[in-house]
DNA sequence: TGTTACTTTGTAATCATTACAAAAATGAAA
DNA sequence: TTTCATTTTTGTAATGATTACAAAGTAACA
């Protein structure tokens, strides 16, 4: 994932204007990553910014994706996730605990047939099962 | 994909009572291998069993789920979309027209890090860009 | 300071899904 | 066939996430 020194410039440089909201929601996605959803950060703010609104938590993260400095993970259904890594990487959810994990994969070896000839924009590999430690 | 010549055979094979709703609503899925939305498949049959509730949709494709003859896709955060074919395969969705297109992929070989003595029980592949038509 | 554009808020509307209880259908005794 | 229990289906209400929208607040700048 990229390292980012200041925040404000990196939203700048993403042409997108820096404000405090702003700032603070994507500061929260890149320090935690841990994959919030849209209560997750609402939550995690409150006390930062008492007034903080939700709706501008969706406004905020649905400019971050289409500027292209946030990606979506659907991993399941009845959540929506958020990753300011947006860099090709798959997720791994435990059917157990309910963490998410990230991990690699070799995107330019899979293999993949029948859809030859198609222009790739995204890829999103999820594995669903049981993580090291809640397997003892 | 698993050739099924008998519908209800089929559903009483994996512990389901092979009702005509649920017959028909397997056979939706089966048949068009549209990966159809709940809308889509009540809209679908609606002609066929008049009476058709949404809600016998919803209970019937999460019992299917739940017995292993139909998987989730979760490609967009907006659409929950069914599939009979529970076999390991790709998904690839075009932004353009929307289509869902299969692929097959060698899941044997993601070169996957960083999960390494995870159990895995379910594997996903979705990816976005342009389909083949759209691209002319 | 005044004006304008941008940002944030709060509430209402929308949409998908679930809960639940009543009605209908099924199926096995009697 | 009739009876009775069980299962299935239905329809409506409730829930929860997301979006629409207009008002209020803030920042930029002449
Ligand atoms: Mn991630
Ligand atoms: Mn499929
Ligand atoms: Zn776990
Ligand atoms: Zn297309």
């Amino acid at each position: 994932m990229i390292e980012i020194k200041n925040m404000a410039e990196y939203l700048n440089a993403n042409n997108i204007r820096p404000s405090v909201h702003r700032i603070k929601i994507f500061e929260y996605l890149y320090t935690k990553r841990n994959h919030p959803t849209v209560e997750n950060i609402h939550k995690g703010l409150i006390n930062v910014i008492p007034a903080l609104s939700k709706t501008t938590v969706y406004n905020t993260l649905k400019q971050f994706v289409e500027k292209g400095i946030v990606q979506i993970i659907n991993i399941e259904d009845n959540e929506t996730r958020y990753d300011a890594d947006t860099s090709t990487h798959g997720h791994f959810k435990c059917v157990k605990c309910g963490m998410l994990h990230d991990f690699s994969f070799d995107n330019t070896n899979l293999g993949i047939k029948d859809i030859e000839n198609f222009d790739i924009h995204q890829t999103h590999l999820y594995i669903k099962g049981i993580c090291k430690k809640c397997k003892n």
